[in-house]
RNA sequence: CGGGGCGUAGCUCAGCCUGGUAGAGCGCUACGUUCGGGACGUAGAGGCCGCAAGUUCAAAUCUUGUCGCCCCGACCA
């Protein structure tokens, strides 16, 4: 009598995408939205992912030589708008402080009182008051490259929001560089990009393509961006970081100058590269299924949970001790250059409940332990990355002894089918109706899933503007060499405008 | 800032049209039976029905005002 498959997370991403998203988020208890609108709260289990991408960060920004140091959250208006298109970039999403006192109104309330001289900015990035400081410390070319990292929160008063993807107030982290020569910031440019690329595919599983923004796409006041692009399970694409190479705009509009070697006064060259707990988002929407959240081995929490099951006291002693000194074997194990993450879940509830609650946030490997396994020296195991029947006996020892190589073949796998779904869901496309016909969703009341990646020749035209403009669809980058089936340079005619091309961009829906 | 919708238990919502003592499911607490695929039963706790004014013998329900939130658009890591 077999009995409908029955899943964790209803809808499913297949009958609404945007509400699969939402149910994971909440059934994984990672965040939840704040009395502040716009604004998340993330939970512990959200946070100690958080925290795992920043450990894994922080060791490769250490390794390609930066440091730590911290910069004001209040950036005085005066210093953004030194920036024309920087400002104009940011202007619409600014949160503005012009007080800095609140006296009582007289009627049980407060109102804000002592006007700023001039209003303070909430930073929504920092380039402008990192400039500012290594506009002071750079003096001689001896001085330089200054390599700087800051992991900060900043706000961009976005109007629609969702959990990780968008929100008012976000986490990151953001690298600003200033540099002697053009080569050497655009340099750091790149090897920037290329540990965010790297940590995305090693770490989070999460295939990316490496490529440019064209001008429309820039961030505002840079002279180059370049980014990470990922394919999500809806076919859309999400730009899970960006590396700046900013020329000397910034070093102009903030004056941030040195002596050469040759004694010729000179404007330092300047970068700046940032993720995101939008990376979270990317994670969720790369891995997950219908049954919750699908952690990669390598960023979760724990890797391991020990699922105790008994009926009374007596049996309990004895599952407990096993279950311990289990957690204990397993913790002396290495896996990707660390111990085994292992946890006992020993809360008085029931067995299927439990062991559903692990499911919805993702743990690589659950292990049932009861009496049986107990009086026979084995565990239970099951692994996220199969479907939750699937269970198999193993004898402990073997799985103690196996549990690093099968974390590892959960990571593998993962990258594996992430990296499938993108490849089959990218095609050249060459003619303007087929793209057309790509991008125009079949059941227009339903249209969260459909099309994907369209490498497509390509002119910076009107004609393009016009097209895309009209079927929602972005250039997401001109891949670099390398990154993507039909993403190399080679001759063509862009399909909108019939001008000659060099090479593809990719083109998609994007969040 | 335009267009639509919603504020009732911790959560999701019904009740409003047609005014008459505040409801359901989930969650929570206790006890019992259960327990290796999300249990069931019994009992219980929990509400200025967003806020203010008005109409009325009587307002969650009708009227007006107000505040807040959500969705769609423009903007976006």
């Amino acid at each position: 009598m077999a009995k409908a498959a029955k899943n964790a997370i209803s809808p499913t991403r297949e009958a609404d995408y945007p509400e699969w998203y939402q149910q994971v988020v909440k059934a994984a208890d990672l965040a939840e939205v704040s009395p502040v609108r716009g604004c998340m709260v993330i939970k512990p289990w959200g946070y100690a992912i958080w925290e795992h991408i920043q450990q894994v960060l922080d060791r490769m920004f250490k390794e390609t030589g930066h440091q730590n140091a911290y910069f004001p959250l209040f950036i005085p208006l005066s210093y953004l708008e030194k920036e024309a298109e920087h400002v104009e970039g940011f202007a619409k999403e600014c949160a503005v402080v012009t007080h800095h006192r609140l006296e009582p109104d007289g009627e049980g309330g407060l109102r804000p009182t002592g006007k700023l001289e001039e209003p303070l900015i909430v930073r929504p990035t920092s380039e402008t008051i990192i400039g500012a400081m290594y506009a002071k410390w750079v003096q001689s070319y001896r001085d330089l490259p200054i390599l700087i990292n800051q992991w900060a929160n900043v706000v961009r008063w976005e109007l629609r929001t969702r959990l990780f993807l968008r929100t008012a107030e976000f986490l990151w982290q953001e690298g600003h560089t200033a540099h002697a020569t053009s080569e050497e910031a655009v340099e750091e440019t790149r090897k920037m990009l290329d540990v965010y690329a790297t940590f995305a595919q090693d770490f989070m599983a999460m295939p990316v393509v490496k490529g440019e923004k064209t001008a429309g796409e820039r961030f505002p006041g840079a002279v180059d961006t370049y980014c990470i692009e990922s394919m999500m399970q809806d076919r859309k694409a999400l730009q899970a970081g960006t590396s700046h190479f900013l020329g000397q705009n910034f070093a102009k509009a903030q004056e941030i100058k040195f002596l050469s070697a040759e004694g010729k006064e000179e404007f330092a060259w300047t970068t700046s590269w940032g993720v995101s707990t939008r990376l979270i988002g990317a994670l969720i929407m790369t891995h997950s299924d219908d049954d919750g959240l699908v952690l990669p081995p390598r960023l979760a929490p724990s890797q391991i949970v020990i699922l105790p099951i008994y009926r009374n006291d007596e049996e309990k002693a004895t599952v407990m001790e096993y279950c311990e000194s289990l957690k204990k074997e397993l913790q002396a194990q290495q896996y990707s250059e660390e111990r085994i993450r292992v946890a006992i879940d020993a809360r008085d509830l029931r067995g299927g409940e439990k062991a559903w609650q692990h499911v919805k946030k993702g743990v690589p490997i659950r292990l049932e332990i009861g009496p049986r396994d107990v009086a026979g020296g084995a565990v239970f195991m099951a692994r996220r990355d199969g479907s939750p029947t699937e269970k198999t006996g193993i004898p402990r020892a073997e799985f103690v002894s196996k549990a690093a190589s099968i974390l590892a073949e959960i990571q593998d796998n993962l990258f594996q089918r992430a990296l499938k779904f993108r490849n089959e869901n990218t095609r050249p496309i060459d003619s303007l109706a087929e793209f057309e016909k790509y991008f125009t969703p079949k059941n227009a009341n339903e249209p969260e899933i459909h099309g994907g990646f369209a490498m497509c020749h390509w002119a910076d035209d009107l004609a393009m503007h016009e097209v895309l403009a009209r079927l929602k669809v972005t250039i997401r980058c001109i891949p670099h060499d390398g990154q993507i089936a039909g993403g190399d340079a080679e001759a063509g005619t862009c399909i909108f405008s019939g001008k000659p091309s060099t090479r593809r961009g990719l083109f998609a829906k994007a969040y």
